[in-house]
DNA sequence: CTGTTAGCGCGTTCAC
DNA sequence: GTGAACGCGCTAACAG
């Protein structure tokens, strides 16, 4: 037995018409201060809830933000990795970053709720059913774009998460990852090294991150007069590089694959840093238990995240798709140390 | 101009409610099996999506379950973890784990979509406007339980996840904590130790799950016939009772409790394993990296927020509330070794 | 047995 | 400050 609004305009001795224009909250409306007063003091004391359908359904809004929440994380294939395979945990720590970042920024901006649709593979018309007022869409980097591709077009405001490369129409957010492997890349300058490899799949990878990484690199040691290396994405051929004195440090596309190629150098007795310098990117949980404390890249997921709901909002106000790059950040730990340190 | 149901019927040549019917999917129903074709194929055709409010209004149930999430990962206070600090990135790592849980049971059930509440600190009158037809509360273990108090009494359905100790007419789901603690300190016995430490906040913390981890240390050493010790929760502590021969083995219970341990210990030139074996709880991203991979009992956060969606589903088909414990696992790394191994 | 008509659900908003 | 139409799909009762 949940109470009406005609049950608290009974109580309170006026119209539902009035109930409504008091609670809605709008001002503007003429409707007496004690009218209004005695109306709100009977809706709290009966504990009205007005009902969210009826409202929808009136409205044609639902005050509810839509999340296609696709896995997103560590698209690494295995053989980068060696046997360092935690890759479905670092998806859900960054999937726990986007609702964060989601939550907070939700919550800030009084938004009533957000829905996550289960699976995220819906048929596009699906979202089309007035449950929602907008769509974040939190794109696997790896799997490609079907779903924004099939939004082409949507009535529905959609903001894109993860990538730079959305349909005409869409609002995208991403985190700068050329500029990431620029400030990595540049770290390892700084620190006196000419040797650097690229550690991983890169732009080979077909995953635009990586690519992203990748361009960083090559960017900041063309900027330094250095000549770019071909990315090398197995442990061996790392070693054996080192071995040669062609390579005195490494910047590798993310922390998983650092690990990896911590693994292949304590194998062949070489040291991080000690005898080699190593870069990471994405500051993964335990990161500073890598190596002893591993130097990377901050990717700011959650900001992401939170910056796709204020997007959303800017959208639903009239505002035009726009496209949107987060800096990264470095994080200096122990892993990458001065060249004149190594001795060698 | 989104298709309604009308012009659906207009175009198939039937009326609304033969639509209905036809998409309402119930069998039953007296339709011509070739109307019934063409009706769905003019609904397609048109792209004709139902809308939600329209439908919620007349059926009363949203088909959205609601999601109350509060913050949960590591409550351990900065004191036990020394210099560790990730906290917050547990937390988002098992925030993710819900979501999966969450996600992926939905989308096995067919349920149409999941409503996160921003912040979920939201008065419970305002989980009651029909938004949701259930309620999953992810409560924070640390915070108590406020929320689920003022939800005593709802008409709607509700399961708490994180807690064994739920108001009556709640469902509770939660890993067997007590359990874990029973595989954790066992493993050490198996293994020829018999001064065996708990490190933590344990019971004296307030925090349920802490006081249930060494309540199933206790279980276990006592079926042991060993006696259990005082808990520690300092570093120095623990380093005195290693050096006095006090002890042998180390139950910590988080595996961020567990680094702040091996940090102590590695300080004071202590080795894990070899001076030293170390269990920890949790099984957080990062584990295999804590001293070259360390033993933990897993926590099945994301298993938890799946049965919790179907313990929610068996609810809201009549079913009446119950308490459902999951089991732990136990991972075996390389921090615990045989006793004799230690050569002390 | 197949398909239609009519009215419901409930808050919002326009015209008086 | 009020009355009543309105938003849109569902379903009970009814006609063919």
């Amino acid at each position: 037995m949940t109470v009406k609004i005609k049950e608290v305009a009974l109580a309170a001795g006026v119209s539902s018409a009035t109930v409504s224009k008091v609670l809605s909250g709008r001002t503007g409306y003429a409707v007496h201060a004690a009218t209004a007063e005695r109306v709100r003091q009977v809706a709290l004391d009966l504990g009205y809830v007005p009902d969210a359908a009826a409202q929808n359904l009136r409205t044609r809004r639902s005050g509810q933000l839509g999340v296609v929440l696709e896995a997103v994380g560590s698209s690494e294939p295995d053989s980068l990795l060696g046997g360092v395979t935690a890759g479905s945990a670092v998806r859900r720590t960054f999937d726990g970053a986007i609702m964060a970042g989601l939550n907070d920024a939700a919550r800030e901006l009084q938004v009533p709720a957000l829905v996550v649709y289960p699976g995220g593979s819906t048929s596009p018309l699906s979202y089309l059913d007035g449950r929602v007022d907008g769509l974040l869409v939190s794109c696997d980097p790896l799997r490609g774009h079907g779903l924004l591709e099939a939004l082409r077009g949507t009535p529905l405001p959609v903001v894109a998460l993860w990538t730079e490369t959305v349909p005409p129409g869409i609002s995208g957010v991403d985190v700068d990852h050329r500029q990431g492997g620029v400030l990595a890349t540049r770290h390892l300058i700084d620190l006196g090294h000419r040797q650097i490899a690229f550690y991983g799949g890169g732009q080979a990878s077909g995953v635009e991150h990586f690519g992203r990484r990748e361009l960083g690199y090559q960017d900041a040691m063309r900027a330094a007069g250095l000549p770019p290396q071909r990315a090398i994405h197995e442990g061996a051929q790392l070693v054996a590089a080192v071995r040669d004195a062609l390579v005195s440090a490494v910047f590798a596309e993310t922390d998983l694959a650092a690990a990896a190629v911590l693994q292949a150098l304590s194998q062949a007795g070489l040291r991080v840093p000690e005898d080699v310098s190593l870069v990471g990117f994405d500051d993964i949980l335990g990161a500073e238990y890598i190596a002893g404390g591993l130097t990377t890249v901050y990717h700011p997921a959650a900001e992401m995240a939170a910056e796709g709901v204020h997007e959303l909002m800017r959208l639903l106000q009239g505002g035009s798709p726009s496209q949107r790059l987060l800096a990264p950040r470095l994080i200096v730990r122990r892993s990458a140390q001065a060249r004149t340190a190594a001795a060698r």
